[in-house]
DNA sequence: CGCTTATTTGAACGCCTTCAACGTGAGTGG
DNA sequence: CCACTCACGTTGAAGGCGTTCAAATAAGCG
């Protein structure tokens, strides 16, 4: 994918759930910055520092990270491409958590904070669209708390599953009953606080069940509606298909 | 504590993140809604409600929860006096959670959106205020998806009472070393993703190893950082201390 | 005081972790 | 072309943290 098509993207889901004028859109589309290839593990903002971009993914996946101490992590948010990823750090530029690749071959879009202000500033409208993006990307967040909180390891691996094949879906980047997760074992488990092993063995139970099977980066889902109930999924917290527009 | 002392305390804690000028200041002072009492159990908004206010706390605290099918709940947020809690609501009216009090007495100001679309439409650095106290709220739910799906139930505890300290300090409602929490141990243990009767065990342990005492609604911590190590706190997602303004 | 709700404690169970080992596939260099 | 390596995936067994069920005590409130 390109920069323009990933822009493209960003203001699809951007109009998803605010409504933006031709002008607006164009802005959008219009936006400019870095495009950066990165590998896993290498960090793309570290934990403590002042950011000054944001990043568009073009291309492959990448996670928030909050890290302890002790070097265990737990992963916040996932990303696929189109998500402008730490939006957030345009409001609060000291960031204080780790963004990360998870894919073997990630494309961003680094964006500067400056272009991102310039636009902001002058339509109040992208502005809205874009703090209703974080409050969307909240949304999520609330759910995961939800999952990690009061699921068991089964139901959120399923839960999980649904979310990033509707994701994936809504994106136009695969069905929700075939796509492709190009993510170890391990990173699902940073993302749903249980370890690797577990991770392993619950995926294997979802096999036994006929709800998944993941070979490779390659997950098909025989019956959606099946996962979507072993999960206790509701697509709500998405927050799609409803447009809202408070400014004039 | 009046409506009016909560604007002004609601105003201090955005001014604590966002720069804004006299005329702006005054025209969030200047907020008006209906003064309402709520009893605990008693749903201030209801999941899948459109919502078209937002609550200004005026004394008592409140939570968001997610919940179940099955009717277990997992508290997503806890806020206290001068917090404008559902501000999510102002971009997203639709809400998947509910809001409901947590003390015996919570009295709040329910702020109609249209009188918060009013000055946001005015002035676009509270507009950005708000966009960055939303931003700072998700931050707080980014780090309790840490702490829940990382942490023990002990460091979890110490760590969710050195946050709720910390907030209570930082709003002159106590200080970290002793204040009041009008919260019953079994939504304790809804905030922190266990059970009420592994919440009482945690809280015995606490106050074995002298971290913490809790009589009643009366939190004492005798040493305040054994406490934050113990729960491996480190106040940064807090976004206290660090001051933005983007738009002119 | 009597009722309800909250706190506290005990004992058994179970999900998940931990540690350890083996299998497997892709990439690399001899 | 094959052995080597390394990361990922897979499986087994034991142990621990937290749950569940049950009951007793304490605390708030009419």
């Amino acid at each position: 994918m390109s920069a323009h098509q990933a822009l493209q993207l960003f203001l699809r889901k951007l109009s998803e759930r605010s409504c933006l004028n031709q002008e607006e859109r164009r802005a959008v589309l219009e936006l400019e910055g870095q495009e950066v290839e990165y590998a896993p593990h290498r960090d793309i903002v570290r934990p403590g520092e002042l950011t000054d971009f944001c990043c568009l993914i073009i291309s492959g996946m990448a996670a928030r990270f909050g890290q302890l101490p002790d070097g265990t992590r737990q992963i916040t948010a996932v990303y696929i491409a189109g998500d402008m990823c730490d939006l957030y750090s345009l409001m609060l530029p000291k960031v204080e958590w780790a963004l990360q690749a998870l894919s073997s071959r990630l494309v961003l879009l680094k964006v500067p904070h400056r272009k991102m202000q310039d636009i902001v500033h002058a339509y109040p409208a992208v502005a809205e669209a874009f703090w209703r993006d974080c409050v969307a990307d909240a949304s999520i967040l609330s759910q995961w708390v939800v999952n990690i909180g009061r699921r068991d390891a089964l139901m959120r691996t399923a839960h999980l599953f649904c979310e990033l094949g509707l994701r994936i879906e809504i994106a136009g980047l695969g069905r929700r009953t075939a796509f492709q997760l190009p993510v170890i074992q391990s990173q699902m488990a940073d993302a749903l606080g249980i370890t690797p092993v577990h991770m392993n063995r619950v995926i294997r139970a979802l096999r036994q069940q006929g709800l998944l099977t993941v070979q490779g980066r390659d997950v098909q889902v025989p019956d959606w509606n099946a996962l979507a109930q072993a999960g206790g999924f509701e697509s709500g917290y998405l927050a799609i298909d409803q447009r809202w527009r408070t400014l004039a």
